[in-house]
RNA sequence: GCUAGCGUGGCUCAAUGGCAGAGCACAUCACUCGUAAUGAUGGGGUUGUGGGUUCGAUUCCCACCGCUAGCUCCA
């Protein structure tokens, strides 16, 4: 491929290319040192590329060192890289010779009028659809590094062959991989587990892996969090409800999780009965709209639920509050005629836009469709998927296809929110569902007086209250706006002799409903300021003799920005305008 | 669950087959100070848990628990 203008590396599909071509490199240098390394397979990533090999040896980092001093000379060689064909069975032929059972099974699954092309570099060949670079030596060997290796599953099955995945990462330029390096440092100052600790958020104890407590500033954030979304909800014309925790075998019969998803379920025995902890809220919803009569005149029918699930994830799934086993659930149901079906799905993305975008978060749309093991016909799914897809595309919104990776009970839109380290986590989604209404005989009477059946939507914002909180915490890197932050204000007496002044000032801010706190210790002010800004406390009032006298507070941002001093009164006005507008700065 | 690595005061981290240490935090005392760390003194650890090897284990071995990275799965 010529390296002409075209192909610069802001074009991904050079850069997917380059790291391809990469991989390649990657898969010669550990052939050249372990030639009973065998080969699976070693595509380009979104950031990077990785090979899969089946290794007698662990790669220790020292090896790892290796095997990148060898890439950066065979990237020195500059060797040609040639495409050629073979028919089926002399391509198989030729991997068998060169005993790589993982190329010869890829070899035989691939469709009966493939082309089976091969790229050749030097001494190696890989079977490989390319495209690729022309010459090893259009690669930067002081750019490229091996970040990782890990384990994966052959073909991703978790019944198969372990092998081990080397990850690497290679830029250009040479300064573009220390930045890239330098993100990723940087994106670890805001893990939000290392936050969370710090900032006195949350914890985690070997007492209950993946059960988060939440500590007294992480609940105050939770709660505030809460407080909005019950005003958002409200506006939106939502009601409240709340279903138990735990509810018998017969009804997980009945809503189907006790034969879709069991595995993931808490049961117990209660008076010989056997009862299940809620992995989800609907099917106590389900019971809660079937306890009375309606009319269609009540519908679209908004009930929301803080639901608090239980899953049992896999341990090693476990991930601060990003994967956790239990959590709460913005959840919310909507029951309505089959003719509202597209108004409401429009208008629930109306409302994830509004929560979103006071958080300053963006957002990309997956429309998951049909899979396996599902509940339903194949038109009814058709028919729903197309409703999903009609409303938003009305919208002007923009959406990728996730094949097969719909609930067992419907299709759904998955709002999928970007994080500090780049990972997109998955926080919204509303799905589609004509089963439970089913199951559950819901109806509603009609303009004619009869009977039907409601249709009905799952939804939530935020997803998960808990993964939320870790996604904000990085996004914010701990400095949440004044509006959500646990401590609003710090009041900092600069003497003793401010102490009462400073409790005074307190008081008065807690009687305007802020979140304050005064710090007291007789310590110098700079170390006050200090700790205060590493809290990420929003506002620091410093007042000392001069502030006694004029009767101000002299303001400081945790940006560091000194506002001066100011009448408290002003400062009052200035904190509300903030909280109300819940402005990002 | 799988593969690899890790587990030392509240936190961040040293050290060693032979008396377990530092900084921060905490407590006490002095200092009363105006925008990112005042000083001194002191308390605090069965080195994740249980076994084993050894004269002696925090260090070596085994099992279990938990954590980390990734795979799988997913809000």
């Amino acid at each position: 491929m010529p390296q002409d203008s075209t192909f610069s590396f802001e074009n991904p599909e050079y850069r997917a290319t380059y790291w391809h071509t990469c991989s390649h490199v990657l898969a010669q240098a550990v052939k050249r040192l372990f030639p009973d390394v065998k080969l699976a397979i070693g595509p380009s990533i979104d950031e990077g590329f990785y090979y899969d090999m089946d290794s007698p040896f662990p790669f220790t980092p020292e090896i790892l060192e290796q095997i990148e001093a060898e890439m950066r000379k065979i990237c020195k060689e500059k060797l040609k890289l040639e495409r050629f064909e073979l028919p089926r069975d002399q391509a198989t032929a030729f991997m068998e010779e060169r005993g790589e059972p993982y190329k010869v099974e890829l070899i035989h699954d691939l469709p009966e009028d493939a082309t089976i092309s091969f790229y050749k570099q030097g001494e190696f060949t890989d079977l490989c659809a390319g495209p690729h670079l022309d010459s090893t030596g259009r690669i930067k060997g002081n750019a490229l590094k091996l970040t990782a290796c890990n384990a994966a599953y052959w073909r991703g099955d978790s019944s198969r062959q372990t092998l081990q995945r080397i990850y690497g990462i290679a830029f250009p330029k040479k300064d573009e991989l220390d930045a890239y390096l330098q993100r990723i440092e940087e994106a670890k100052k805001r893990d939000h587990r290392r936050l969370g600790k710090e900032l006195g958020l949350f914890m985690l104890r070997d007492e209950g892996p993946g059960f988060p407590f939440f500590l007294p500033k992480g609940m105050t954030l939770k709660n505030t969090l809460l407080d909005y979304w019950r005003a958002v909800h409200k506006k939106y014309g939502y009601v409240e409800i709340s279903t138990p925790i735990m509810l018998n075998r017969q009804l997980w019969e009945r809503s189907g999780h006790w034969d879709h998803y069991k595995q993931n379920m808490y049961t117990t025995v209660i008076d010989d009965v056997d009862f299940a902890i809620k992995p989800m809220n609907c099917p106590g919803g389900m019971l809660v709209y079937a306890s009375e009569p309606h009319s269609y005149r009540d519908l679209p029918l908004r009930v929301g639920e803080i639901g608090l699930v239980h899953r049992h994830e896999l341990s090693g799934a476990l991930h601060g509050l990003f994967r956790v086993r239990c959590f709460n659930q913005d959840d919310a149901h909507v029951f309505m005629t089959r003719d509202q079906m597209q108004d409401v799905i429009q208008e629930t993305v109306r409302l994830f836009d509004e929560v979103y975008s006071v958080f300053g978060l963006s957002y990309s749309i997956e429309l998951s469709t049909m899979p396996d093991d599902h509940i339903g016909t194949v038109e009814e799914w058709e028919q729903n998927q197309n409703i999903l897809k009609n409303a938003i595309t009305a919208m002007g919104k923009d959406f990728v296809i996730n094949e097969g990776d719909g609930a067992f009970y419907g299709p759904k839109l998955d709002f999928h929110l970007s994080d500090s380290l780049g990972r997109t986590w998955q926080c919204g989604t509303i799905q589609l569902d004509s089963q439970l209404p089913e199951r559950f005989e819901l109806e509603y009477t009609g303009e004619d007086g009869e009977k039907h059946r409601p249709v009905m939507i799952h939804r939530v914002v935020l997803g998960s209250i808990e993964r939320f909180i870790g996604v904000i915490t990085e996004h914010f890197a701990g400095a949440f706006p004044a509006w959500l932050a646990p401590v609003q204000v710090k009041i900092l007496p600069v003497t003793d002799r401010a102490a009462l002044y400073a409790n005074t000032t307190a008081n008065q801010l807690d009687q305007h409903g802020f979140r304050v706190e005064v710090d007291a210790r007789n310590e110098k002010i700079g170390k006050k300021i200090r700790e205060a800004t590493l809290e990420k406390i929003p506002y620091m009032l410093v007042v000392g003799d001069r502030d006694i006298e004029n009767n101000t507070v002299s303001v400081r941002r945790r940006s560091g920005e000194d506002l001066g001093p100011m009448t408290l009164d002003s400062f009052l006005a200035m904190l509300q305008e903030e909280v109300t507008q819940k402005t990002i700065r």
